[in-house]
DNA sequence: GCTGTATATTTCAGTCATGAACGAAAGGCC
DNA sequence: GGCCTTTCGTTCATGACTGAAATATACAGC
């Protein structure tokens, strides 16, 4: 009779997940960043190589128009710049700048201290349950 | 040495927030509805009475200014009106219409159906444990 | 070589969110 | 009554995100 319960579980899932966004969100604020720039920035340095604007849409799983705008912020900050593709003239890759890679690596420092904080409280078994039961949430049998 | 899984776990937080909140989104959507609209409605159908903004707000834990405009969206589509407080001049109660009723209504049905897809793969019993390991991460001891 | 179709980015309009600054009203205090 | 501070809602600027429409280039098939 009772239908609540799954209503007040999403309801809280999605609190619980908001707060956690919140606090890498601050954590990263003191260095000029938000995490949908760092991500940008992570994706970059991780590629080791100038990315076309479309592959960082593919990675974020978001639109191209958001990333459009994302890099439009990134290089007003001298963080990264758009360099043609010698290979393909439609294509633009963002590339990151020096000062890009000291942000990235400021950005690191920060989250990985917020995450540790974040996880202090968890002992790692929990945190593998924790990651198993996300997951089961996200591929329906 | 892995300094990696924290950071990891937090990546994979942050994909099945937006993965659940997505799906939800999507369910209300053919209701012309989103969560966050929806979110107003319920809270008003729930308090049974026209609710200050500012009460909006501070439930919706978010700043008054999104308030005013997610009122401005639901009253340009006539789901609620805004009322003067008798009591209190500076005060803006927000009052559901008919049609904003009818809405939460089949926003109701269309977000149970969709939780109940959601949590189908997980037993309940998972998801207490999904519950406690989600709150354990939000009071660190 | 042209034509059509697909791909890559941008532009624009709209939603949802934040924070600072503002005007109006309420309430406490003397 | 007249001040001072707080509270309430709004406005404005900005960020992050979406989806539709426009533009430019690439490429396959004829």
């Amino acid at each position: 009779m009772n239908e609540r319960p799954v209503a007040t579980l999403a309801a809280e899932l999605i609190g619980s997940l908001h707060a956690i966004v919140g606090r890498l969100e601050a954590a990263l604020e003191p260095e000029g960043l938000s995490l949908a720039k760092f991500n940008v920035l992570r994706m970059l340095v991780a590629a080791g190589e100038p990315l076309p604007l479309g592959a960082l849409a593919e990675r974020s799983a978001c639109v191209r128009s958001n990333i459009t705008q994302l890099v439009d912020r990134l290089e007003s900050e001298k963080l990264v710049v758009r360099a043609d593709d010698p290979h393909d003239r439609r294509s633009i890759r963002a590339e990151l700048t020096a000062e890009g890679r000291r942000r990235h690596a400021a950005g690191v420092r920060a989250i990985e201290a917020a995450e540790r904080e974040l996880f202090a409280g968890l002992p790692p078994k929990e945190r593998e349950s924790l990651l198993h039961l996300l997951r089961a949430l996200q591929s329906p049998p």
